[in-house]
DNA sequence: CTGTATCCTAGTTGATACTG
DNA sequence: CAGTATCAACTAGGATACAG
């Protein structure tokens, strides 16, 4: 994430509490809304899975990406990751009570996306389709 | 957005209807989640402002973000763009009645981060605070 | 098996300057 | 005022190779 760090809104004279609020909040939003997060969470809701399989069951990740995004769950204790001392090495990944939550959270914007899924489509290519017409002005007298 | 598009989901045989409703999810949810829109976005909830306004009050945004993340909404249909045919040129853009739907939505997400930011710091502290001794192993038998 | 280290490219952002 | 154009960082992501 390239966010900007609580300074740039500090410097404006914002409350500290406030800043550290917004940040975290869009934060979480930003690693939610990344490219893979999402993802792995749905993936993870239907139960534990080890590492291969979450590279197989997420479509398309790179050992890279798998790897820092469990990091990043595992650091905000939404997932965690239990390592038998086995050999070859065994590692469960499972979606704890606080990731199950947060997962509970945003299917509530998953279910505002799939409701409005067809405005926005229906927005966007009417949106597309006008080339030449720019943005209509009505002068409001 | 560097997300992928959805051949990379389709070529792994996942049903078109389904991969463009996650496509179109993480789309909308990386909106929310980028560095600027959720400011944006909560800035124009109080009503209706122009460009300048803006970007006095999304602190630390360029115009160049500000424009994009303006063009971004307003192609989704969440935002108004209203240009008075006067001079000097003046554009208000406001909220429309989807923006301030999803807004809602969002709203819960960002009373979900409130609620447990506590947990969530307290998580990280707690896993930064581990150099040593990593990710415990519990052999279950 | 489960990662980490390295390299490389493509996309994103911010600063700055300029236009209608 | 409300943007766009251009350029220079900067970053994220994939590929690959390697390590414990």
């Amino acid at each position: 994430m390239t966010h900007l760090r609580g300074a740039d809104l500090a410097q404006r004279g914002v409350a500290p509490d406030c800043v550290q609020t917004i940040e975290l909040v869009r934060d979480v939003l930003a690693r939610v809304g990344d490219k893979w997060t999402l993802l792995t969470i749905t993936v993870l809701a239907s139960g534990p899975l080890r590492f291969t399989a979450l590279h197989e069951q997420v479509a398309g990740i790179s050992q890279r990406m798998l790897s820092q995004t469990l990091r990043a769950l595992t650091r905000d204790g939404l997932v965690t990751r239990t390592a038998y001392p086995e050999v070859p090495p065994r590692v469960e990944y499972a979606l704890t009570p606080l990731g199950r939550s947060l997962s509970e959270a945003v299917d509530g914007l998953v279910h505002w996306v799939r409701s409005h899924q067809g405005d926005i489509v229906r927005n966007r290519d009417e949106f597309d389709q006008t080339p030449a017409a720019k943005t209509a002005a009505s002068p409001h007298a």
